[in-house]
DNA sequence: TCTCTTATTAAACGATCGTTTAAAAAGCAG
DNA sequence: CTGCTTTTTAAACGATCGTTTAATAAGAGA
């Protein structure tokens, strides 16, 4: 409901009705319902984060790691949709707590970046990129396929028994590598 | 206030007071709360289309539209970034209004896409990719910096005095390119 | 069974929500 | 000034908001 219908929109009794709980058990477990939203961006973040580490820090090619980090993290966030949308369109919300509360995470992804991705690229080409430019690069050219769906079904709702996924980590992986790298075959596998 | 704190999040008394106006005067001029959320999305949505139709039809090479475009539409995105985020962050929400209102404007900027830049890229290259995603891709890589630079600033407060987007631009013109067109000289003007 | 902790409920709290109303103020052509 | 439209105001509308309270039910270990 919070990726549907917006944080601030949602109220917690329907929410609450949703659930086939009673209203007062969200605050009784979550606290408050500021506390619901931060157990959605921990969730979220924790996975995202665990699954970064996982294949970024492997021991292997940038370009490999690069490409196993988009083939887990592409069906991650398909699969966890709503709480990332949660965890996208709430980002910039100025409640203190919150932004603090992801900047922890952010921050050890931003590392990971630096350390795994950044420092590698310079090595191998005359390439300067901060993890604060080619982070959100990389994140966006991922996520905002997630974000505009439902609005791209409703303009092409005749393409929607295919599956607009097929090869889409593929796809992700050889236009960031293209871009991050500067030359690669352009016949590589996963996309026709 | 609706990019800062969120739509439904924000009262319409307290914006009323940050602008100076009377409460009612909401009502009387936009219609309602919603109406005024249309009129931002209405706004920034045509001056987005409006520099792509400008850029993007533009008789020039595929590569020349695309840098030009970005050297636009990211000043752009900068200029207006809270209309900017709040088209982006209420983007996904459950509104059928809304909804089918951002689609009938993403639906052109999606045809622009086709027309001007997977159709030339599938006569260049041999290369097929559809706009819905290369549209989302491009505008992701563009964008996401926006969502997240509140945190960055937190996370990296030492190095704000220095502007972020410096060579913004051609930094993205260069990685998307490379990543469309899948080679591309390293040291294109612009990035160090 | 008894005791203590945990879970669940209905009800109410004060506050704020978006919207509407009716009247006053301002603007303006004739 | 006069009549008429547009703008602005204060007040109130009913509804819903997140949260709290106090009481009951359920559960679990001794």
């Amino acid at each position: 409901m919070f990726a549907r219908k917006g944080y601030g929109s949602t109220g917690l009794r329907e929410l609450a009705e949703q659930a086939g709980v009673n209203l007062a058990m969200v605050n009784y477990f979550f606290g408050s319902k500021k506390g619901l939203l931060k157990v959605i961006l921990e969730t979220f973040l924790a996975g995202y984060h665990e699954i970064a580490v996982q294949e970024l820090t492997a021991d292997a090619e940038l370009e490999d790691k690069v490409k196993r980090f988009l083939k887990r993290i592409i069906p991650y966030i398909k699969a966890h949709r709503d709480y990332f949308i949660v965890t996208l369109t709430e980002l910039p919300h100025d409640d203190p707590d919150i932004i603090e509360y992801k900047a922890s995470w952010i921050s050890k992804i931003v590392d990971l970046v630096q350390d795994e991705i950044c420092t590698p690229l310079s090595a191998e080409t005359s390439r300067e990129i901060t993890p604060y430019v080619i982070g959100p690069v990389m994140i966006g050219m991922v996520a905002m396929r997630f974000l505009v769906e439902p609005i791209f079904q409703t303009i092409k709702p005749e393409e929607l028994d295919v599956d607009p996924y097929h090869d889409y980590a593929a796809q992700i992986a050889e236009i960031f590598l293209n871009g991050i790298l500067g030359l690669r075959d352009l016949q590589s596998e996963g996309t026709p």
